[in-house]
DNA sequence: AAACGACCGATTGACAGATA
DNA sequence: TATCTGTCAATCGGTCGTTT
């Protein structure tokens, strides 16, 4: 059917056979015909009858193709998204109906923060692994403000990061209460020097987070900064708390960190506490997880297990 | 620059097997 | 038996490298 013939829905209601929407999915990512038939272990001409019949079915052209030309239409998009989305309900489905009630399996995605050091969290994973042996992890380390989209976006089951204000559709609890404290490297000239005023520090050089922004997770600490007049320029920042210490420690300028983060290298000389004494900010390591995802059993264990030694559960 | 041929990818027609 | 969905073979049209 030529495409200009085809202006209308031809099967109204008809119901949409859902290998059709699979060969499409490989058509779009392998971006090929020829391509997909190798995925999906059919032909090329099975594929390209295979599109054919989607987009007679739906009454629009899907990927305007020819002779080195290949491109998703609008429509193309708009299917192939819907297409994903389906496919992912229907791969899920096998793993819901065969999981037992005793025998927890699967994977489970994590998104964390960087460095988020508490033995709350290693032990929960030690016992967690103990119960339920078979069940296999990925960590990803990623700021909080990619780590709320994933969730939003339901590309991962849960996280442990920071939090301004509760966001629409995401659950959290205070995992970890933690103080940020400013600390200057053993270059500063404030280096061991005690009983140090805020009016001390107030002009030094300033390494942050990249999320220490009036709209980032990190708020408390620029109210901190202009609330208690810092006029210093900020030389460094980073997303990685790893990174944020080591410019403290090389002297760029002073800088916030956990102090129990910090406790170490200050033990070992390599960062010294500035004032104020009793901490810049109070930033709480919240779980988080989205509220209308289906989480599979080994998510669900893994949550349970998490919010059971929250602070705030 | 034009012509040529090899190659690649898509479509079409004929036909076969499975299924309602 | 009609319909759907697959394969195979032939064909078309474009790209690319080589030759003249």
């Amino acid at each position: 059917m030529a495409k200009e013939e085809r202006g209308q829905r031809p099967h109204p209601g008809h119901p949409l056979d859902w290998n059709l929407l699979r060969t499409f999915i490989a058509i779009v990512q392998e971006g090929s015909i020829t391509k997909a038939g190798l995925r999906l272990s059919l032909t090329q001409p099975a594929v390209s009858l295979a599109l054919k019949r989607l987009e007679d079915r739906l009454g629009l052209p899907l990927i305007d193709r020819g002779a080195g030309r290949f491109a998703v239409t609008a429509a193309g998009a708009r299917v192939y998204d819907e297409a994903v989305a389906i496919h992912g309900a229907v791969s899920r489905l096998d793993t819901l109906v065969h999981e037992t009630q005793d025998d927890i399996s699967g994977h489970v995605r994590l998104l964390m923060t960087s460095r988020i050091q508490t033995d709350r969290l290693d032990r929960s994973l030690r016992d967690f692994h103990r119960r339920h042996p078979t069940v296999t992890f990925r960590i990803d380390v990623m700021e909080s403000a990619a780590i709320h989209i994933a969730l939003l976006q339901r590309t991962g089951a849960m996280a442990l990061c920071l939090l301004r204000e509760p966001i629409p559709g995401l659950s959290s609890v205070v995992f970890l209460r933690q103080t940020y404290r400013l600390y200057c490297g053993p270059d500063s000239r404030l280096f061991g020097r005690r009983g140090l005023d805020v009016a001390d520090v107030r002009h030094e050089d300033f390494v942050s987070f990249t999320s220490d922004q009036i709209d980032g997770v990190l708020l408390p600490l620029t109210l901190f900064r202009a609330r208690e007049g810092f006029a210093g320029r900020i030389v460094a920042s980073s997303g990685n708390l790893d990174e944020v210490r080591r410019m403290i420690v090389c002297g760029l300028g002073i800088g916030p960190l956990p102090d129990h983060i910090a406790a170490r290298d200050v033990a070992d000389g390599l960062l010294w506490e500035l004032p104020p004494y009793d901490g810049v900010a109070p930033v709480d390591v919240h779980l988080m997880w989205n509220s209308s995802a289906k989480l599979n059993r080994a998510e669900r264990a893994l949550l349970d297990c998490l919010c059971a030694v929250s602070v705030s559960a």
